[in-house]
DNA sequence: CCGCATCCGTTTCGATACTG
DNA sequence: CAGTATCGAAACGGATGCGG
């Protein structure tokens, strides 16, 4: 059974509380951030969370107008969960979110990590030089296939499309995130196997140099 | 005893919810936006909570170094919640949350509004013609008087200084929201006695007409 | 009256097991 | 693969108590 209740505040952020507000939603929501998903997929990027709680996350949000779920045309024949426009409008909040979050000060759990949270990570703070050409990689993580694309000054990350990457990077999300403006982390990931790299290396070095990490909050 | 757990996720969305994501954290959050709070102003403010769940937040909140307790000099001596300076970084999430939280399809309930989230809401929605001169209107709301200055198109909202106000307008929180962009309840809450104003209405006219209240979203 | 702490019934969470 | 069923543990929500 969902969970239906309510601040019962007549507040916008109560009555976003009210729709995104129970444990695990916001980051179900933040895992359809880059596309649908699967049911499957999203457990694997939540195992921390019981699958009847994603269950529950996943109709509330649905009939809260947040997300929607759609049967992908024959043959795959699977259903996928996605965001609705308005669920999409969390992003701006979620990346702030995420960015307001990496500064406490808590100590940096050795914890895991999802795909959606690496390439978050990655659009959010890498800083490709703007003058540097246009560039696609490939990104394989766990399973799924994204890509990026740097374009002035700016990287966008969706599911891998038709066209063909400059470079190609496998690994884990882990490692990708240990990547960003750490170039030794580059080159010793790929020294000891944990990642993979084809194609020019230079279009995934100006992916994951000079990334800009936020600075630790003061208290 | 306070709540401690944790997403166990290094994503920075799923650690900002391991401090601010517990129920009514950051309702107690939005209270303190605009100034320090003792623990009956937070009472009053979110009726729905139960003292020990603000309590038990409010210990949580300070252990996470996003609020701070402070006691006031003698002869005043009683105690304050405020935010740190990482806390009041939530203040542009909250607000974005918020927006996003009002163009939710679900019915406007008839519910509580607290005075926080009546002059948040004043200052998010507020349009004062950017070239009218400033001006200082003094708002009494639940026993408790703010300061909103008109300034080149902006409105600035805290607790009530020492300068003298052009107009002062005593209501209720709700009365105070049913009057943005809506030049007729301004009238009328003045008419049946919901508001009663004093100095020159044309500031107040000022603050509250124009108003932009955001469009519903699309599904 | 303010600032909580304690008690207690209800709801939600979280883990495991199970089914179409 | 995509969920449902069940159950103990925790958190919530309301009431009441209690020291300063």
């Amino acid at each position: 059974m969902p969970t239906s209740r309510s601040y019962g505040d007549a507040c916008g952020i109560a009555r976003a509380l009210d729709v995104v507000g129970e444990r695990w939603a916001l980051l179900v929501a933040r895992e359809l951030l880059l596309g649908p998903q699967r049911f499957t997929d999203l457990r694997r990027a939540l195992p921390a969370a019981s699958s009847n709680l994603v269950a529950d996350r996943l109709r509330e949000l649905e009939g809260h107008g947040v997300i929607r779920r759609r049967k992908l045309p024959p043959p795959a024949g699977s259903q996928v969960y996605e965001l609705t426009a308005w669920g999409h409008e969390l992003e701006p909040i979620l990346v702030a979110l995420g960015d307001w979050g990496v500064r406490g000060t808590v100590a940096p759990d050795p914890a895991s990590l999802s795909a959606t949270s690496a390439l978050l990570a990655l659009r959010s703070y890498a800083r490709p030089a703007p003058d540097a050409p246009p560039a696609i990689c490939q990104l394989a993580l766990d399973d799924r296939t994204w890509a990026a694309e740097i374009a002035a000054g700016q990287v966008l990350i969706g599911p891998a499309g038709p066209a063909r990457p400059d470079a190609s990077l496998r690994t884990d999300p882990k490692t990708l995130a240990a990547m960003l403006g750490n170039p030794g982390a580059f080159d010793t990931a790929i020294a000891d196997g944990r990642a993979e790299i084809s194609g020019d290396p230079r279009a995934l070095r100006l992916l994951l140099q000079n990334a800009a990490l936020p600075p630790p909050a003061a208290a």
